[in-house]
RNA sequence: GGGCGUUUAGCUCAGUUGGCUAGAGCGCCGCCCUUACAAGGCGGAAGUCGAGGGUUCGAGUCCCCCAACGCCCA
């Protein structure tokens, strides 16, 4: 073995084994239960991200600890067609050749689309391999598959059946750039500096006029009245009356409106119904026209007269100089406002009149909260529900129509004869009225609809097929806060709604990764780490430990790469540890389970005892997905305990030949115990240390869960630990050379110590101890302790007697200030009336225990010389 | 404006039924190239647990209030 743990060199090779030899299939557990993760699909045309490496690693180790304890664990991988995303993709590459999508039309385009994908798309894939998931690549999906879109057919009929599906003229939020509507959760509103421009409209029968402050000047082309409340004192009499749009001339009725607040500008607003929802609502409730004024382009159309043709910001500008000449302004406030952009494009978004598919909410909210209320599907952590309860509450419909050409066309077709709606799963060819043509909508779905079926269509549904039966309900899902609302309750509301059955049973949210100052990371402020030139400089397993010690369960992770050297480091030392086991300790041949030794020795039982309780522990925390604290535990146990005291006390124990065969055995099974309780989280080097010491071809990642059974610690071994670090300490403090040797008097309370013992401190404290009587005076001694054990250092020929006389009463000191809080509380009535009796018993105990030590320090500094 | 969260060592964070002297990684100080690992070992220093109040025999932990910061929604 290296001297040097190289982790470039075994990670490729192991991936590769482990695809081939099929271990990532739940068939490698034929008999186990059903434990299916769906992964969240990452974009069709994305690539790793530090976001994606920790939602991964949080997954993989679930999924190989499961697969570990025998569950049949599938997690099943797969891409989103990203539409939006994909088509902008591919215009580009139209664009550099002088072409849009509108010159080689939609089937061209689409064909273009999938080529693109099979030769650039899905780079992830590869990256994730680069990272280790262990997920079933025979069972990858694609949102855009043929079964996956059979899927999307069946639902969105289903729904227009049911009349949750409906197409309807709504204001919706309108991407110019990406020329698509958007849903209001793609929509990211932002504060920005804006002005609150005041507009006098006056009154057509020539008397005074009405004032309406606005943000956006431009839309008054528009309007088709003003709206004041009806309970406004300031406005009582204009209700009924009409006024002017100045600029366009059109007469306008002023209104009365519940919705219309007090305290926004002058009490009074213009309507635009045609580009503001609210608006809209109100000309609704008014029977006012809409005018459209801003077109898909974002220019002013035909109906805004002599704006015709101007951008939107422009026109804002020539609108208000306009109004300025003909003296229609009262004043300009600054106004800095929230204003919506394309969350994928940033572009400020228009709402816009016009026709789309929407989802009726409504009736799927229910059912997705009760799930949750009643246990059926549980967020970890548990706050997370508020969230969910709270978005849930607070719906508009859905609107699912998007103006790509890349994406599951919407399966409605229009009879041009009688007018017709069809919406079939299968084409149609014929209306019921005899017609026989049929135009099939031009819009597509959005993804998150495909997304939304994910956890079941991806297993088949509609089809019965047997991965459906088995795998879903899907047992986990792993996803951060910030999708909830896009994906995680829209799975919800679906899964629910058409399968009877919630699509999975956890939800565990985990936190954003952040760069090292808490800022989001993004390639804009180029704060954005590479989790490929990480695992390129520091190894996937580094990669991963690092991102699952330092994810808290919900709590954002500032990633610093400290970190990921700090994982390396325990990478090399394990691989150390383990090399040491095996070249210079012999240990080989180690069964891949069982194989624990039945008469220990005092060390073995010690560090067989610690196992257990490490492994116990740990499971518990990985069963409540506190992954962090699991494999924190599970670190400073391999390190502080197994390689910081077990395996130097295993040099000592090589030395006996009458023990030093147990001490292999426990040093294999510990050491592989601890192998395979990593492995979830650090697959690779792992799989890898294990292949040098087991005594057969099976790996780790298909070997079985560790099941420890229970040893009882030796007592004494704690007292060796404390004087050794007491001598130890008695070296560094006086800094007493190596060379030179310390002679110890051991004093047992009941019998003299074992020769394992003497042996050990001997060893680990470099010293010279031997059994003995407690000196008649500890004059010229320093006296060290543990529990039942006393140890006694001549101090003549090593240091002055005067150089312990601080540290001896700085211990009296937090002695006496020991027994000063015990007797607090016990002559406290209170304590003793109403504390437990054990607590006040180990209260009792401590006083006695830290008066008699007490009173040896005195003495011990009484002596002193 | 509403909701959620955070505040513990120099830095980043754990601390889940309230109970010995509050932990980890990194950093810091001292010693050691001890024959697996100097990508290491040993020892050490370092915290009025954001402020205030309350409940309790006992509060980092539960309750109230305040402050600062962050996120989501309007």
């Amino acid at each position: 073995m290296n001297p040097t743990y190289q982790p470039a060199e075994i990670e490729s090779r192991w991936y590769a084994k482990w695809e081939e030899s099929g271990s990532f299939r739940p068939e490698v557990n034929p008999d186990g239960e059903p434990y299916c993760i769906v992964i969240p699909p990452p974009n069709v045309t994305g690539v790793l991200h530090m976001g994606h490496a920790l939602d991964h690693a949080i997954q993989d180790v679930i999924i190989r600890r499961k697969r570990m304890q025998g569950y049949a664990a599938l997690w099943l991988p797969g891409m989103d067609h990203a539409g939006i995303a994909t088509q902008n993709v591919v215009e580009r590459e139209l664009r550099a050749e002088g072409l849009s999508r509108h010159d080689i039309g939609r089937e061209a385009f689409v064909e273009q689309v999938w080529a693109w994908k099979a030769s650039s798309g899905g780079a992830i894939t590869k990256q994730m391999r680069r990272l280790g998931d262990s997920t079933d690549w025979s069972r990858e999906r694609f949102t855009f598959d043929s079964g996956l879109s059979a899927a999307v057919r069946k639902v969105f009929v289903s729904l227009y059946d049911e009349g949750l599906m409906y197409r309807a003229n709504r204001i919706i939020n309108w991407c110019p750039r990406d020329h698509t509507a958007l849903s209001e959760i793609e929509v990211e509103h932002e504060e920005t500096p804006g002005e609150l421009t005041y507009i006098r409209y006056p009154f057509t029968d020539g008397d005074g006029s009405i004032t309406v402050a606005t943000t956006r000047p431009e839309t008054m082309l528009g309007d088709t009245a003003i709206a004041v409340h009806p309970d406004d004192e300031r406005y009582r009499g204009a209700i009924g009356r009409t006024v002017t749009v100045p600029l366009m001339n059109r007469v306008v009725p002023v209104v009365g409106d519940e919705e219309v607040e007090f305290a926004f500008g002058t009490g009074a607003v213009k309507v635009t119904p045609a580009h503001d929802p609210l608006d809209f609502d109100i000309g609704k409730r008014h029977g006012l026209e809409s005018i459209i004024v801003i077109d898909t382009e974002a220019n002013i159309t035909e109906a805004g007269g002599e704006f015709v043709g101007m951008d939107r910001f422009e026109a804002r500008e020539a609108v208000r100089s306009r109004l300025h000449e003909i003296g229609a302004i009262e004043k300009v406030e600054e106004h800095p406002h929230s204003v919506g952009h394309c969350s994928r494009c940033h572009t400020v978004v228009e709402p816009l009149l016009s026709l789309q598919w929407f989802v009726k909410v409504e009736p799927l909210v229910e059912p997705a909260i009760e799930a949750v209320r009643s246990d059926r599907t549980r967020f970890v952590p548990k706050r997370w529900e508020k969230n969910y309860f709270h978005w849930m509450e607070n719906l508009q419909d859905w609107c699912v129509s998007r103006q790509l050409w890349w994406g599951h066309r919407i399966p409605a077709w229009y009879c041009q004869s009688c007018g017709e709606t069809i919406v079939t799963a299968e084409d149609p060819t014929q209306c019921s009225c005899g017609g026989h043509d049929l135009i099939q909508d031009e819009d597509v779905l959005d993804t998150w609809f495909s997304s939304a079926l994910w956890p079941f269509s991806t297993l088949g549904w509609p089809e019965e097929t047997d991965d459906l039966t088995r795998f879903y309900p899907t047992a986990t899902l792993v996803t951060g806060f910030d999708i909830i609302f896009f994906w995680v309750a829209r799975m919800m509301k679906l899964g629910i709604h058409m399968t009877d059955e919630v699509p999975f049973t956890d939800i565990v949210i985990h936190g954003m990764v952040r760069d090292a100052t808490g800022r989001k990371m993004s390639k804009s402020t180029g704060n954005a780490l590479d989790p490929i030139d990480l695992i390129d400089e520091y190894g996937a397993d580094s990669v991963r430990l690092a991102l699952i010690q330092a994810a808290a369960p919900g709590h954002d992770i500032p990633l610093n790469t400290d970190w990921v050297d700090a994982s390396r480091r325990f990478g090399n030392k394990l691989w150390n540890a383990t090399r040491f086991a095996v070249e210079f300790m012999d240990v080989d041949a180690v069964p891949v389970e069982g194989g624990y030794p039945e008469d220990p020795g005092p060390e073995d039982t010690w560090i067989l005892s610690r196992l257990a309780d490490v492994a116990t522990e740990v499971d518990r925390l990985l069963d409540e997905y506190r992954l962090s604290d699991a494999y924190g535990l599970l670190y400073n146990f391999a390190w502080s305990e197994v390689f910081d005291w077990y395996l130097e006390m295993a040099k000592t124990t090589a030395k006996d030949d009458t023990r030093v065969a147990t001490m292999r055995q426990t040093l294999g099974v510990v050491l592989r115990d601890v192998l395979k309780l990593f492995h979830p989280a650090i697959p690779f080097v792992t799989e890898e240390l294990w292949s040098h010491m087991a005594d057969g071809e099976e790996m780790l990642v298909t070997s079985s869960w560790p099941e420890v059974p229970k040893y009882s610690s030796p007592a004494r071994v704690d007292s060796l630990q404390d004087l050794v670090t007491e001598v130890r300490r008695f070296r560094s403090q006086h800094q007493i050379p190596r060379k030179v040797d310390v002679p110890v008097m051991i004093v047992a309370q009941d019998e003299p110590l074992p020769g394992w013992w003497l042996a050990q401190l001997a060893a680990l404290a470099d010293c010279s101890p031997v059994n003995g009587d407690r000196p008649d005076s500890t004059a010229g001694h320093t006296r060290m302790y543990s529990s039942g054990v006393e140890a006694f250092v001549s101090l003549e020929g090593l240091i002055d007697v005067e150089a312990e006389r601080p540290r001896i009463q700085k211990l009296i000191r937090e002695l006496e200030a020991s027994i000063g809080r015990s007797q607090a509380k016990l002559n406290n009535p209170n304590f003793r009336d109403r504390a437990p009796a054990e607590v006040v018993a180990q209260e009792e105990d401590r006083l006695t225990v830290v008066e008699t030590e007490l009173a040896e320090q005195q003495r011990q500094l009484e002596e002193l010389g």
